[in-house]
DNA sequence: GTTCCGATTCCCT
DNA sequence: GGGAATCGGAACC
């Protein structure tokens, strides 16, 4: 597969209201290869992402204004903002919207379509290769991605890091939108941001799982529950 | 300095 | 379907 002729999406891709690419993200090919060659390349295409607005936004990072951590999400779209969840995974945000407004949509899911092999080896616990990118911690498994991304430029053509320009599908997928995952409070369920996007059909498509407090050191149990995505939910 | 908690995954029951 | 693992950021004292 020839990643490399296939140029990334411009920077005013991501420089557009944080919906609008999360959108336009679905079914596009998003492509990790740190020595920027081919050999080395792992390549996803995105079933599932979930778009995060700025400060106003309780359930981004950018929530309670700019840090160190998320300085990246404030500064000029186009870029990655990975951060470390959970003391062992990576996540990775793409930043969106003009410069300062912080929004980001995190690449939940997608299916890997590129250095497969490589994907496998990143990913031992995989029973099935759909489920190598099955979750956002996973697909940054799957991509290689950790802190050595984080404020990576997606849209240099010589970036390790990149979307790839052109058609995002071949056919016009029907996207379907329902509320954000792990986000408890009205950034979730039942919230004002009922930002999640995934392309119907996709066995790649995360589980949801119902935002809960998670349980202190000795507390009474979660009531977490998951379930998978219906086409039921509103069409975008 | 100390504590709390998370945009989760995996393994075991 | 439940629970443990694990650590950095941010808040708080």
């Amino acid at each position: 597969m020839d990643f490399r002729s296939t140029p990334p999406v411009s920077r005013a891709f991501f420089g557009r209201p944080v919906l609008e690419v999360a959108r336009d993200l679905l079914g596009r090919v998003v492509v990790h290869s740190p020595t920027g060659e081919d050999d080395d390349a792992v390549a996803v295409r995105l079933t599932e992402v979930e778009a995060y607005a700025g400060p106003g936004d309780p359930g981004s990072h950018a929530a309670r204004g700019r840090t160190p951590r998320t300085a990246v999400m404030f500064g000029p779209p186009g870029h990655a903002y990975v951060y470390f969840s959970y003391g062992m995974h990576w996540c990775a945000n793409l930043v969106c919207g003009p410069e300062g407004t912080a929004s980001a949509v995190l690449l939940r899911a997608g299916e890997v379509v590129g250095g497969l092999d490589l994907a496998r080896s990143r990913r031992p616990a995989a029973r099935r290769d759909v489920d190598l990118a099955r979750g956002p911690a996973r697909l940054a498994s799957a991509l290689g991605l950790d802190k050595a991304q984080d404020g990576a430029d997606l849209c240099a053509p010589t970036s390790a890091l990149r979307v790839l320009d052109g058609p995002a599908s071949s056919s016009s997928p029907e996207v379907l939108t329902g509320p954000r995952v792990g986000v408890s409070g009205e950034g979730g369920d039942g919230g004002r941001y009922p930002w999640r996007l995934w392309l119907a059909g996709e066995p790649t498509v995360s589980a949801y799982r119902v935002a809960a407090p998670r349980r202190r050191r000795a507390g009474s149990p979660t009531t977490s529950t998951t379930t998978r995505p219906t086409d039921e939910e509103s069409a975008l």
